[in-house]
DNA sequence: TAAGAATATTAGTATAAGCTAATATAGTAT
DNA sequence: ATACTATATTAGCTTATACTAATATTCTTA
């Protein structure tokens, strides 16, 4: 049950505004507001964003995602270093190269639901 | 459908890497990436994500909202005010007081999909 | 109309993000 | 070993965010 829907269900017609407002604070309170904000921080930039919809639809080299996204190498390096350090892609390397990959499933539905 | 959706349906099997990374690229010319991560940064900031998960059970006033949140009556305007320039909330007065409420629907997909 | 409440705006400051350019590291092939 | 390719890291700079404190605006009510 989302954030959402759980305060939804619980919202009595006749009750005050105030504790109303407590309610809500408790919920607030028991969610991790700051979790969820990092991983939508993380997925906030066009550059992020392009590289996970690249990624998403498979594994992929550095080369190629700076190939297909079109900044550069250093630029690229960074935003998949962020990623990676959120949990939001893996990487595997083989030989010279480095292979990206999403982990977390969370993000490939947030990015569906678009 | 979705960047992802689209670019997967796509792929072909013995299509070489380079014409792969090619026609990523035209999908992601095609979408609006600047546009998507403007809703992201929207939501990405722990004390927005509050307010929109309070404001997403109903209409609230200023008030209310800033005693839900926990935080300066300053702050609490500031934010507001970035979520209706993005059209992520709109807001109606009523005499002393100003309602908000959530106008993006997708907002309230991409919420309940946390 | 003066006082008070609710909200918005502004200015100033501190910190975070994001980019470029340069350099480092690691693997490959000659 | 040397040169080359792929990737990562670092430093420096610029711009964007986020907060606080103060002030302005708007509405209500005595």
């Amino acid at each position: 049950m989302t954030v959402l829907e759980s305060s939804k269900a619980n919202t009595q017609p006749n009750s005050s505004s105030n504790t109303n407002c407590e309610f809500i604070k408790g919920i607030l309170a028991g969610s991790n507001m700051e979790e969820a904000s990092r991983y939508f921080k993380a997925i906030s930039h066009p550059l992020r964003l392009k590289i996970l919809c690249v990624v998403g639809v498979g594994e992929m080299s550095v080369q190629d995602i700076l190939k297909t996204v079109g900044t550069t190498q250093s630029n690229v390096s960074q935003h998949l270093c962020l990623l990676k350090d959120k949990g939001i892609v893996q990487s595997r390397k083989e030989g010279n190269r480095v292979y990206y990959s999403i982990k977390n499933e969370t993000i490939k539905k947030i990015l569906g639901s678009q």
